[in-house]
DNA sequence: AACATTTGACCATT
DNA sequence: AATGGTCAAATGTT
């Protein structure tokens, strides 16, 4: 868990916040499956629970803001013309190790308002499925650098598990902001049966139950089972896109009402087997 | 024609 | 030599 933090402080505040997260997700992962739990749930816990989820990404998110190489300079155009490369070229960080992404796990469809451009595929050793390679439409035009890489899940094909680089610097301040829809692209050549899952329709850095850690490992291990099913359940089908890069970092976070019964309680422990929750850990 | 994707090759790193 | 990230020509799509 070394995270590439700007201090010792944001790098403390990243663990507990993911640590939070982690709870949050095994609990509405609870809330959801334990059967006696939902006839007398009260209404908006799970919407609690999501709204819990949201809060601790974007803390997460903020918290990576500016641990992350940005721009990197400029990027020779062809390979063959241009001068041999000084040892600070991206491809030599990236292979190095020295930049980390940030790894989102989503299920299906995502949004971010983004439109990203696929310029590479890989087969991984050990893996099952290919990496996808993406770098933001507006890399040219913009000299965005924000990139992404793909893979689907192996535990669970519905799974996408994605890795962002970089920040977009395509849409800050901007009066036209990139389109907030989904964008397919072509055919996928990892979609299994689900034609209409797109992993690079845009997505990241955005409200829909992402999970953030600090890897560029995309391959599954067995223990990301147990955080892949937890992940399934905490992804929520938003279709509605960002109108911009700058959300309101407390924008779904403080807009609920506590959730209480009539007589204004409620006993979590009525609904929640604890045994399970031992079980989990 | 313009733009996006595919895919084999190239390159740096390990 | 193996691996992973990127390029860019070829190809596909609109």
């Amino acid at each position: 868990m070394a995270m590439a933090c700007s201090s010792p402080a944001a790098c403390a505040a990243s663990e507990l916040v993911a640590k939070g997260r982690e709870s949050a997700a095994i609990l509405q992962a609870l809330l959801g499956q334990h059967p006696a739990a939902a006839d007398d749930m009260p209404d908006g816990l799970l919407d609690l629970t999501e709204k819990i989820l949201r809060c601790c990404d974007r803390a997460l998110a903020a918290l990576s803001v500016g641990t992350e190489d940005p721009a990197g300079g400029a990027r020779k155009r062809t390979m063959a013309a241009a001068a041999p490369l000084a040892t600070s070229s991206k491809r030599m960080r990236v292979s190095g190790g020295e930049e980390k992404g940030r790894r989102v796990e989503k299920q299906q469809t995502m949004e971010d308002g983004f439109i990203w451009r696929k310029y590479g595929q890989k087969e991984i050793s050990d893996c099952k499925y290919p990496r996808l390679y993406f770098r933001c439409t507006y890399k040219d035009d913009r000299g965005c650098m924000a990139k992404r890489q793909v893979q689907q899940s192996e535990a669970n094909p519905s799974v996408y598990l994605i890795t962002y680089f970089g920040e977009h610097t395509c849409c800050r301040h901007d009066d036209e902001t990139p389109a907030p829809f989904v964008n397919n692209f072509g055919l996928s050549t990892c979609g299994d049966g689900q034609p209409n899952v797109s992993p690079w329709s845009s997505c990241g850095g955005d409200d829909d139950g992402l999970a953030v850690s600090e890897t560029s490992d995309l391959c599954n291990s067995p223990e990301k089972e147990l955080a892949e099913m937890i992940e399934q359940s905490t992804a929520v089908p938003e279709q509605v896109g960002m109108s911009s890069w700058e959300w309101d970092p407390l924008d779904g976070c403080l807009d609920w009402e506590p959730v209480a019964d009539e007589d204004g309680s409620f006993d979590i422990g009525q609904l929640i087997n604890f045994d399970y929750i031992y079980l989990l850990q």
